[in-house]
RNA sequence: GCGGCUGUAGCUCAGUAGGUUAGAGCGCUGGCUUGUGGCGCCAGAGGUCGAUGGUUCAACUCCUUCCAGCCGUACCA
């Protein structure tokens, strides 16, 4: 530091001297929650719950934090975790993460307990997973899903279940059959195209990924999109360029082609046995799908399903919503995606030597929530605020009093509270209550105490007469909406003007 | 990561061709009013003008760098 010159600047700082304060923030990318979106959640979580059970799954959970290693999400050549996953050193040396899904933990949790566990083992568990990516409109570092998966089941028959009982959860959740999709795949189709074409083999690994990137662009950027990024590239809005798989124009045109078509047996069943299996799979879904009689409508072959996932072996799926909706800013978009799974044959055998196949699927539950607002299936808060009990005069026998009240509508089941604030300013006791969304107050001072009475307010009807009073005195004198009663009729009557108002509500 | 746009009060935003003391609305606090919500009236608190370095007699204003946010794009195991 500079010492005896000082520059205006400084000056000015010195002046100010303000103490530094601590910023309240969160970390990007993770959201605090408030009680409406809580109690939405849950309705919904526990509408998903009813319909896993009823398919005869169990409910089962793992730790937030698991060891690197068994989530596979240490980087190739080197001792660090993934980037993409928040890590840290354990004690003793050991790298944990916390869970970027719930997948790999069940494989883990299954192979912990492989001898005890029946197979087909089917379970389902919600929890919190965690990303450490660029977070977006939608996108947290910080996210619900919940999971299911049978463990132990090789057949498609599982998989044609999976899709099934997403088909089933939609509708629970009150979105209209045409309103959603779950589009089915298999990777082996697309190994088998991409092989078809020539790049199959270790050596063309970069290029097959490229490919799938693509692919996997074709709800966002279209057909044409999609075959410039099989290409040489595209050049995006702004001006940047998205280097492209290099494809020629013949294995682009076969790419696609296979991609926007039903995928046909006859005509590729020549090209090679990746593509025949994977077809044949999916012919025996589509089989099984219209046998318990689900419609195209509900689930479908779609040969565009990618997944980004790279350890699906078989069949991958996801739900799509297909409405549109209007987003902030006035526009209408679709939704897209807001569940998908599939199989993943390998993963349990990382850790036990022996081929346990699997398949499941993950709803993205705060996905899905906002598609579900939008959609106004979800009712905002069906909670009642609290009876407020206000304190008029502050000596114990009062108070007692008070305590008195909202312990006997607690008793009938009612939300209540006394007035727990500085009681000193009456008007701010009545705010409080109406900021609250309060539907009544309760109000006695000493000269209802002595003759065993207690005011009751409306505050709902008191609202409403308060449009035809603009006089601020008269507001006050003519207390609206508010009735004397006998103390011991307190209970009865909330519960009447309780039961008015919600009649009102529902009409 | 790359490209573009934007950072002024808790929120939404004015403002300055560089010039004394940076404003409004809403919100917040107190009072009118220890017995009445809304409407009203009076008063008040609240700002490192995103951060840093520079140009200048003088920077919220111009320039550098950084940070954050938004949009697009990439990555998303």
């Amino acid at each position: 530091m500079s010492q005896n010159i000082e520059t205006p600047k400084q000056a000015k700082k010195q002046k100010k001297k303000k103490p530094q304060r601590l910023k309240a923030r969160q970390p990007r990318g993770f959201v605090d929650r408030d009680s409406d979106d809580i109690r939405a959640g849950e309705q919904m979580m526990s509408t998903i719950r009813s319909v896993y059970e009823r398919y005869g799954f169990d409910p089962v959970e793992t730790p937030m934090f698991e060891y690197t290693d068994a989530l596979g999400k240490f980087l190739p050549d080197t001792d660090r975790p993934n980037e993409g996953v928040f890590s840290l050193l354990d004690d003793d040396e050991q790298w944990m993460s916390l869970r970027y899904d719930l997948t790999a933990p069940l494989a883990r949790h299954f192979a912990q307990n492989i001898n005890d566990l029946q197979t087909p083992y089917r379970t389902y568990r919600a929890g919190y997973v965690f990303r450490n990516e660029k977070p977006g409109p939608g996108r947290f570092r910080q996210f619900m899903q919940f999971d299911a998966d049978t463990v132990g089941a090789p057949n498609p028959s599982a998989d044609a279940e999976m899709c099934m009982m997403m088909a089933d959860t939609m509708e629970a959740l009150g979105i209209a059959r045409g309103d959603y999709v779950v589009r089915v795949n298999n990777r082996k189709v697309l190994d088998g195209v991409m092989e078809a074409i020539g790049i199959g083999g270790d050596e063309n690994d970069d290029r097959r990924l490229g490919v799938l990137r693509a692919i996997d662009k074709l709800d966002k950027f279209g057909i044409e999109g999609v075959r410039l990024l099989l290409g040489d590239g595209r050049m995006d809005d702004s001006g940047d360029f998205t280097k492209g798989a290099g494809l020629d124009k013949d294995q682009a045109d076969f790419v696609l082609a296979q991609i926007s078509g039903e995928p046909n047996a006859d005509a590729t069943s020549q090209l090679n046995s990746a593509m025949q299996a994977g077809i044949a799979e999916l012919a025996q879904i589509k089989d099984l799908i219209d046998g318990a009689g689900y419609g195209p409508d509900q689930i479908k072959i779609d040969p565009s399903v990618v997944r980004g996932l790279e350890y699906y072996t078989g069949p991958v799926y996801e739900c799509e919503l297909t409405f549109p909706v209007t987003n902030e800013k006035g526009e209408t978009v679709t939704f897209g995606s807001v569940a998908g799974g599939g199989r993943y044959d390998g993963l349990v055998k990382r850790f036990t030597g022996q081929d346990i196949p699997a398949t499941g699927f993950s709803i993205g539950v705060s996905r899905l929530m906002t598609a579900l607002k939008n959609l106004g299936k979800l009712q905002a808060n069906t909670v009642l605020a609290p009876v407020v009990v206000c304190v008029m005069d502050r000596d114990n026998d009062a108070l007692a009093g008070y305590q008195r009240m909202v312990q006997e509508l607690r008793v009938a089941g009612i939300r209540a509270e006394m007035y727990q604030g500085n009681p000193k300013q009456f008007g701010k006791q009545l705010q409080y209550a109406d900021r609250r969304g309060s539907p009544i107050a309760i109000i006695q001072g000493s000269d209802e105490r002595e003759a065993g009475e207690v005011q009751v307010k409306d505050l709902v009807e008191g609202m409403r007469l308060s449009q035809q009073i603009s006089d601020n005195e008269e507001w006050r004198a003519s207390r609206p909406a508010q009735q004397t009663i006998k103390r011991a009729d307190l209970v009865s009557t909330v519960q009447s003007i309780l039961s008015a108002q919600e009649t009102e509500r529902s009409a």
